[in-house]
DNA sequence: ACCGCCGGGTGCC
DNA sequence: ACCGCCGGGTGCC
C-alpha cells in the first residue's frame, strides 16, 4: 500500500546481488561496506547503441511516450523464455518484451554482468503491438569485447555511429526533434564537453553555498513555543512551513495538456505526482534546528494553522504543568528520563502525530527542548518511544502528537516482521535528525526508514554531503522525489552523468538542491547582516618546555623509539610492526603530558610464547596502550579511527568488522595484514574499556607535577582571576590525564565536572547540566575529553578552552570547540593549545598543516596505498629518521 | 496436388 | 498486424 510502485515494480529494478557475482567483484565489495556487485550508476563507456524492439504491448497497461525513458528487467523465471527481458516504464509498471532473439544474447550480458543496458523510446506508441526501443549499453572497458562479440554471435551489431561522443545517458530530450538515432546523438554531441575533476569538485563543494535566495521571508512561531525565535529561525519556520503547505509539482515535473511530464525522463502520467511536503534543513551546527522543528510542529498543524489553538482557548486557564507526567524507566543500558505529556486530543482523525527519529545521543537533547521551548498548558503529548517497555500500540502512537525515537529502535522494531508499530501508523511528519547517517542503501536502518508512512519529510543534518553524491539517494528516496525514489533513475538521470562530467545534469542536480534544502552556516549573510551574530573565536599556541627531569625521561624514551623503528624503517616493516610503532609514539605523546601517564603498562614484543592467559593479560595492556586511554588512533585496514578495536595474538590492532572481513574473505588462510601471521576470529582480544577507578591511583600514590600541568594551572588561575565568572574546558585525548589533573585542581579549590565517553548518559546529563549552570557554587571548570559526546553537545556556560595535547585529526579539535563557540555564547572564545617544543607534538602540528592542505588540493582522493606510505614518511619524520 | 495459390485465423515472453 | 506465419481449402481456361 505505501509503495506506490507496488512490490513488483522496486524489486525487479533492483537486481537481485546473489545472482552472478563474478569473483573480483567480490573481492572488491569486501573492502567497502555494503558495496553492491553491479554496475550501480557507476562511472563505465558507452559500448553502443542499437534499436530493439518492444513487443506484446497489448498485454500491459504501462505507456510511454516520445524519447521516455524506459527500464530493461531480466525475468529469469519467465515460463515461456529464461531469457525474457521485461520493459518498464519510470514508474515500474510492465511495458512490454524485448523481442526473443535480441533478448537471448541481453539476458547473457546482464546475466554476466557485462553490461548495464538502458533503453530509450524513440517516437513512442505507434501500434498497439510492438514498438521500438533505443538500447544503450554502458560497462567496464574490460568487458567491451564480450559484449560485442556475443551480440554479433547473435546476428545483432551496433549501430554505427561515428567515434565516441555520445558519452551521457541517452538524449537530451528536449534537444532532440529528430526522428534517426544518427541524428539524436549527433546533438548530444554539442553538450558533451565533460567538466574537469576540478570544475566538479568546486560545483560540488558550492552546492549547499547560497541556498539563501528568496529565503528570507519570516513566520512567527505559534503562542505555545515559549523561546522567541531569532530572525533566522522566523526564515526557516516560514521557509518549512511553506514547504508543507506547497501546492506545486515537483521539481523537474512539468504539466503539458492532460498529462505530467518528467522532463528529465519524459516519462508522462495522467496523474498528477505526488507532492513533496518537506525537504532538507541542513544548517550548521548550533544554529537551533532542533527549536526550528519544534516550532514547525507547533505552527503549522495544517494549512499554516497551529497546533491544538482550539483546546489551547479551552483549556486555557488550567494551571500550568497539571498534564505533565514524569515517569521514570529504568533501561537495560542506561537510565533515560521519559517524559509523557498526557491528555492527547483524539477528535482529529486523520494524521496528526510527528514521528522524529534521531540517534540515540541527542534523545535527551529533543525531550529538554520540548520542556524548555514548549509552554505545557498547551497539553502537547510528546512520546518516547524507547526502553524496553515502550507502548507497541499504533493506536495510541497515533494519537500522540509527537513520538520520538532512535534509529536503532526504528530498525529493530522493523526487523520484528509484523510487529513494528511505527510502520503501521500513518504519520503527519516524519523527521529524520541527523539524517545524513542514513545512507547506506542496503542496510536495514534505510529500509526501515523509507518504509515509513507520512505526508510530510524532513532530514535534519548539519552535514548534507558528507561524503559523496552516491549518499544522496537515500535522501531523495526519503523525501519521495519521483523518479528518484528508484535507484535506476537518480544512477541514470544525476549520479552516472554527473560523475562523469557532465554540466547539464550537474546543472539539474544543484537546482534539485536548491529546492528541497536550506542552508545556512554561522557565517551566512542576509541583505549583508550575518545570520548569527557569534563572539570571535581566537586561537594561541602556548609553547611549553620541560623541565630537565622530563626532557631526559623523553630523550630516553625518544632514543630507545628511535633503535626500534629505525630497525623497522630499515627492514621495511614499519607497517608490520604499526601496533609497536603506535605505542612508542604515544608514550612520547605521554611523556610531554606526564610522565605519569605511563602507567605501569607492560611491553609486549610480538615474539612472545606466554601461556595463553598471560598473552591475554599482556595483549590487553598493549591495546590500552596502543589506544592510551581514548586517543584517536587509526585501524591499519580502513585508516580510520578505531571502532570496536580488538587485538590479534600478533599484537596488532584493528577494528573488529575490518580484521573480521578480512578472516571471512580469506578464511582459513587469514593473514594479519600487518605481519602475516595466521589469525582467526576466535583469537581476537577485545579492549575491555577503561576500567581505572577514577581518584584511587592519585590517592595513593605521591603527587607530581608536569610542565604543562604546571602551564595549564598557571593558565587557569590568571583566568580566575581576571574574571571568575569565566569558565574553562579542559580537554585531552588522555582520560587518564584528566584523571591526573583532578589532583591540581583540587589542590588550587577549583570546583570542577568532567565528560569522557565511558560515562552513562544519566551522569553526562546530569555533568553537562552542572556545568550549563550558572550559579556561583556550579563547576568553573570540565574536564573533557576530546571526543565526548555528540556533535549537538552544548557547553556554552565556557569561553575557554584548553587543549592540552595535539590530535591526528584537526576537524576533532574544531568539533569540540564548536561546542562552545555556538549560539548562545556571548563572550569571545579564547582557545590555548599547549605544545611541548622540540617535541613529538611539534611534529604532530606540522602534519595536521600539511594534511589539511592536501585534502582541499586532491579532494581527499588519496589512495590506501598512498595514505600508508605518507603515514611512515610522518613516521620517519617524528622521530628524526 | 509429394505442388502453388487463396484467404481466414492469428499474434510477447 | 496496412505485416508474417500457419495450416486448411482448393485446383484448367
Amino acid at each position: 500500500m505505501r509503495r506506490r510502485f507496488g512490490t513488483a515494480g522496486l524489486d525487479l529494478l533492483d537486481t537481485d546481488p546473489s545472482e552472478s557475482v563474478t569473483l573480483s567483484q567480490a573481492v572488491q565489495s569486501s573492502t567497502e561496506e555494503g558495496a553492491r556487485p553491479d554496475l550501480d550508476g557507476e562511472a563505465g563507456v558507452l559500448f553502443g547503441a542499437m534499436t530493439g524492439s518492444v513487443v506484446g504491448l497489448r498485454y500491459y497497461t504501462g505507456v510511454v511516450n516520445k524519447r521516455e525513458m524506459v527500464s530493461l528487467v531480466r525475468e529469469p523465471h519467465n515460463p515461456y523464455d529464461r531469457n525474457a527481458v521485461m520493459v518498464a516504464n519510470v514508474y515500474g509498471n510492465q511495458v512490454g518484451h524485448i523481442k526473443k532473439e535480441l533478448a537471448a544474447p541481453m539476458a547473457y550480458i546482464m546475466d554476466n554482468n557485462l553490461a548495464k543496458i538502458e533503453g530509450v523510446v524513440p517516437y513512442g506508441k505507434t501500434n498497439k503491438f510492438s514498438m521500438s526501443v533505443t538500447l544503450f549499453f554502458w560497462g567496464e572497458e574490460e568487458n567491451r569485447a564480450a559484449v560485442t562479440t556475443k551480440l554479433n554471435h547473435c546476428g545483432f551489431r551496433f549501430d554505427p555511429v561515428k567515434g565516441t561522443f555520445f558519452l551521457f545517458h541517452g538524449f537530451k530530450s528536449a534537444k532532440a526533434p529528430g526522428s534517426s538515432l544518427q541524428e539524436m546523438l549527433s546533438k548530444n554531441l554539442v553538450a558533451a564537453v565533460p567538466l574537469t575533476a576540478e570544475q566538479m569538485k568546486n560545483s560540488f563543494d558550492k552546492m549547499f553555498d547560497d541556498l539563501m535566495a528568496d529565503k528570507t521571508r519570516e513566520m512567527e512561531a505559534a503562542d505555545a513555543v515559549f523561546t522567541p525565535l531569532l530572525p533566522h529561525q522566523k526564515q526557516a519556520l516560514y521557509w518549512m512551513a511553506a514547504r508543507e503547505n506547497n501546492d506545486h509539482l515537483p521539481p523537474f515535473w512539468e504539466q503539458k495538456g492532460d498529462l505530467y511530464v518528467n522532463v528529465l525522463t519524459n516519462f508522462g502520467v495522467k496523474q498528477r505526482p505526488e507532492r513533496v511536503l518537506g525537504g532538507i534543513l541542513a544548517d550548521d551546527m548550533g544554529l537551533g534546528k532542533t527549536l526550528t522543528t519544534i516550532a514547525l510542529i507547533m505552527s503549522n498543524f495544517h494549512d499554516g494553522r497551529p497546533l491544538l489553538l482550539d483546546k489551547a482557548d479551552q483549556k486555557g486557564s488550567e494551571p500550568y504543568g497539571l498534564n505533565r507526567h514524569l515517569v521514570f524507566t529504568p533501561l537495560s543500558d542506561m537510565d533515560i528520563f521519559t517524559t509523557v505529556f498526557l491528555g492527547a486530543d483524539s477528535r482529529i482523525s486523520t494524521a496528526r502525530a510527528t514521528l522524529i527519529i534521531c540517534p540515540l545521543s541527542v534523545l535527551s537533547n529533543w525531550l529538554d527542548q520540548f520542556e524548555q521551548h514548549v509552554r505545557f498548558g498547551e497539553n502537547l503529548s510528546v512520546y518516547l518511544y524507547y526502553g524496553t517497555e515502550r507502548c507497541r500500540d499504533h493506536n495510541f502512537l497515533s494519537r500522540q502528537d509527537v513520538v520520538l525515537t532512535t534509529y536503532n529502535v526504528l530498525s529493530a522494531d522493523y526487523g520484528n516482521k509484523e510487529s513494528s508499530p511505527l510502520h503501521k501508523v500513518s504519520w503527519l511528519r516524519v523527521v529524520l535528525d541527523e539524517g545524513h547517517v542514513v545512507r547506506n542503501p542496503n542496510a536495514q536502518q534505510t529500509k526501515a526508514v523509507l518504509d515509513l508512512s507520512s505526508e510530510r519529510r524532513w532530514i535534519l543534518s548539519g552535514t548534507p554531503i558528507q561524503n559523496s553524491l552516491k549518499d544522496l539517494w537515500v535522501l531523495m528516496a526519503f523525501l519521495k522525489l519521483k523518479p528518484f525514489d528508484v535507484k535506476e533513475w537518480w544512477n541514470r538521470v544525476i549520479q552516472r552523468p554527473v560523475t562523469q562530467g557532465d554540466r547539464e545534469s550537474l546543472k539539474n542536480l544543484q537546482a534539485l538542491i536548491k529546492g528541497i534544502t536550506l542552508r545556512r552556516t554561522k557565517t551566512s549573510k542576509v541583505a549583508g547582516k550575518s545570520v548569527v551574530e557569534l563572539p570571535q573565536k581566537k586561537m594561541f599556541v602556548q609553547r611549553v618546555t620541560l623541565s630537565e627531569e622530563e626532557r631526559q625521561e623523553y630523550d630516553l624514551a625518544k632514543t630507545e623509539g628511535q633503535k626500534v623503528i629505525g630497525r623497522y624503517v630499515t627492514e621495511g616493516t614499519v607497517l608490520t610492526n604499526y601496533a609497536d610503532v603506535l605505542a612508542i609514539l604515544v608514550r612520547l605523546r605521554q611523556i610531554c603530558c606526564h610522565p605519569g601517564l605511563l602507567g605501569s603498562y607492560a611491553r609486549v614484543s610480538s615474539g612472545d610464547t606466554s601461556a595463553p592467559s598471560d598473552l591475554q593479560e599482556r595483549l590487553i595492556s598493549k591495546i590500552r596502550l596502543v589506544l592510551s586511554c581514548g586517543s584517536d588512533e587509526e585501524c591499519a585496514i580502513c585508516l580510520d579511527s578505531l571502532r570496536q578495536p580488538v587485538i590479534t595474538y600478533c599484537a596488532h590492532v584493528f577494528c573488529r568488522p575490518c580484521i573480521c572481513e578480512v578472516i571471512r574473505s580469506e578464511q582459513e588462510r587469514a593473514k594479519c595484514p600487518l605481519c602475516r601471521a595466521h589469525i582467526n576470529t576466535k583469537e581476537l582480544v577485545e579492549y575491555p574499556g577503561d576500567k581505572e577507578t577514577g581518584t584511587s591511583t592519585s590517592g595513593k600514590e605521591k603527587w607530581r607535577s608536569s610542565s604543562k600541568v604546571d602551564a595549564l594551572m598557571g593558565r587557569l588561575l590568571q583566568v580566575h582571576g581576571e574574571d571568575p565568572a569565566v569558565k574553562s574546558l579542559v580537554v585531552s585525548q588522555f582520560t587518564r590525564f584528566l584523571t591526573l589533573l583532578e589532583t591540581p585542581l583540587r589542590q588550587h579549590g577549583f570546583t570542577f565536572t568532567r565528560l569522557d565517553g565511558s560515562m552513562n548518559q544519566r551522569s553526562r546529563v546530569k555533568a553537562i547540566a552542572e556545568f550549563q549552570d550558572s550559579s556561583p557554587s556550579s563547576p568553573s571548570i570540565m574536564l573533557l575529553s576530546l571526543t565526548a559526546g555528540g556533535v549537538g553537545l552544548n557547553l556554552t556556560a565556557a569561553s575557554r578552552v584548553f587543549m592540552m595535547d595535539p590530535s591526528w585529526n584537526p576537524a576533532a579539535e574544531d568539533q569540540c570547540v564548536d561546542r562552545c563557540h555556538r549560539l548562545g555564547q556571548t563572550r569571545d572564545v579564547i582557545i590555548t593549545k599547549f605544545i611541548v617544543k622540540n617535541s613529538v607534538e611539534e611534529d604532530m602540528m606540522r602534519i595536521q598543516l600539511n594534511k589539511k592542505e592536501l585534502m582541499e588540493k586532491t579532494f581527499g582522493s588519496k589512495s590506501v596505498q598512498d595514505q600508508r606510505q605518507s603515514r611512515i614518511e610522518e613516521i620517519k619524520t617524528m622521530m628524526a629518521l
